[in-house]
DNA sequence: TTGAAAGCGCTAACAA
DNA sequence: TTGTTAGCGCTTTCAA
């Protein structure tokens, strides 16, 4: 049954040290050895320079100290943002990151695949309904959830506060004087976007005339977007994300409509490029470390068997920049 | 020494089921098994929901069926390119991505960790010198390095040929007339750095005046070396990366001097945000995800037993596009 | 403090 | 084709 021979293993160092297997596991783990035993092991680990294996110690001790994060693109800044940061604490608590891209294969499978391996799960699903979610999420346990505000799941979850951010933003362009907002918008499954229009919703009340129009999913269905949100005379444009914003952009630049002198451009998310472009584009701040980091600390204390609050949110700060500035018509 | 209660095991399937363990074992595997008890062994796995303990399996079978991936940071987008196309490639054939940020703790602390609870590890280390890499490298094996050419490393290297497309480059500005050329360095110890040097080299062979100053890492690193190098009076601008030029860029814009038409500058990565920038920034397409999927492969051959190319490239490629122009002194 | 022994849950050689 | 048996390499209880 050798399967992997020459390997070094607890057995041998226990003969050549002359004690047991016991022993030298104990060494290993830092319990209480006579010191001589102690020297003499310390001793022939290093002689022979073994290496636990970590699968048999996974195995004997009923966890991995590996947790899994699924998101929905590796490619996609904003959720390998929130992969350095559970990365970051992770790897500070002795925990390893299996990664899952439910981008490559059906979602539930990656989910499921990579549980199996580790303590838990951390899971970024904008889209998935609820229902499929909770279903899942259910045989997932422990598991958190990224970016979502769904109480039916029964899974603890952290999201970035993205309505106050967006209530932010509309105020401050209606104190500039603008009136009339086109709100270019991102997929309606996502939580992130209902926040982001009920937000607009209530700037409707403060005398908001607000077209939303969906940006859909590439270059080209922005400008189509852009064209179609034009047709409302708005004086400012509010974009789902800095990408479609920046989309946006290049089509008003197109249509050779000046922007912030004719209309007002806003993003959302901070990407790197967005303070670097020009103009810089005002946009909002989203930390995606940060929630990465919430995430792992709930995850953390689910999985030390405490009750972690359900939902929290940290909160999105309004970078001002040069794409924002006081309606023409005022 | 119940440390999974509750756990359906392959033992109480086989009970259940009224067969040996071995032939649930078969069953799961797909081997022969006749098909009444096939059967039983198929209603018994459903009703009991029985999902096979993978560490278990690890150990049994000697192989984890997960690839490490140590990268320097997260959060680049170089690097999760690289990622990208490493999962899509590994998740396909049934693999799965432990992934190391080595910009969190000792980087060969990092690669041990990672590589002990996977089958084998693909490196990406820009820095680390060729000494440290081969002797790590040669207790981490099966592994393969990405962007590095060390032939002292024992393990197989995969990397993008920066070195053709740099030369492109300052062949197509020496063909606009362009003579005075200042290269905005990236970290020395980089081998993607001394391959575009090498280009330039090269390039001082057919009549170019080469300056050379190094960016460093922060935007106001890149401020001092764009004013230094523009000491020499280049009439182009060439930046180790797309990040550089942008910062570059920003710096010209300050000090009113035109791109492209005083100075032309070129990037290098080919970043979203490159072709969607005013003016478009003309760089070098670094195909990252293609460069995974070659590591992959690489990798996947090594664990197969064979003995893949020792070091192997694929071309990047110059895009064209706005911050480019002839030399205003042609 | 130490060692013997019994697992952890699964796979695979072997014999039937 | 099937069951028996012996591992994979480590941890942990238990008794000494």
């Amino acid at each position: 049954m050798a399967r992997t021979r020459g390997t070094v293993t607890i057995r041998a160092v226990a003969e050549a040290a002359q004690v047991s297997p016991a022993t030298v596991s104990r060494f290993l783990a830092g319990k209480t050895v006579r010191p001589e035993l102690a020297e003499r092991v310390r001793a022939v680990v290093e002689e022979l320079g073994f290496r636990p294996n970590v699968i048999a110690q996974d195995l004997a001790q009923g966890r991995t100290r590996t947790i899994g994060v699924a998101v929905p693109d590796l490619e996609n800044p904003y959720f390998t943002g929130i992969l350095k940061g559970i990365g970051h604490e992770a790897q500070s608590a002795g925990y390893h990151l299996l990664v899952g891209d439910s981008g490559i294969a059906p979602e539930l499978d990656v989910w499921r695949a990579v549980r199996q391996r580790c303590d838990g799960i951390i899971i970024c699903s904008p889209y998935a309904p609820d229902e499929v979610l909770a279903e899942a999420v259910a045989r997932l346990t422990p598991a958190v959830l990224v970016n979502r505000c769904a109480p039916a799941v029964p899974a603890p979850q952290v999201a970035v506060d993205s309505h106050s951010a967006m209530l932010e933003l509309t105020g401050h362009l209606m104190n500039l004087g603008h009136r009339r907002l086109a709100y270019l918008a991102g997929p309606e499954q996502a939580w992130s976007d209902q926040e982001r229009r009920r937000a607009l919703d209530a700037a409707r009340h403060f005398g908001a005339e607000v077209t939303v129009v969906s940006a859909g999913a590439t270059a080209e269905d922005v400008v189509r977007a852009v064209d179609e949100a034009l047709a409302a005379r708005p004086t400012a444009l509010l974009a789902f994300n800095d990408l479609v914003a920046f989309a946006a952009l290049a089509r008003l630049r197109e249509l050779g409509i000046k922007v912030p002198e004719d209309v007002s451009v806003t993003g959302f998310d901070d990407i790197p490029y967005a303070r670097l472009a020009v103009p810089a584009l005002t946009s909002v701040r989203s930390p995606q470390p940060e929630l990465g980091t919430l995430a792992w600390q709930v995850l953390s204390s689910l999985l030390a068997g405490e009750t972690p609050v359900g939902f929290q949110t940290i909160s999105a700060e309004v970078q001002h920049r040069e794409t924002v500035a006081p309606s023409p018509e005022r």
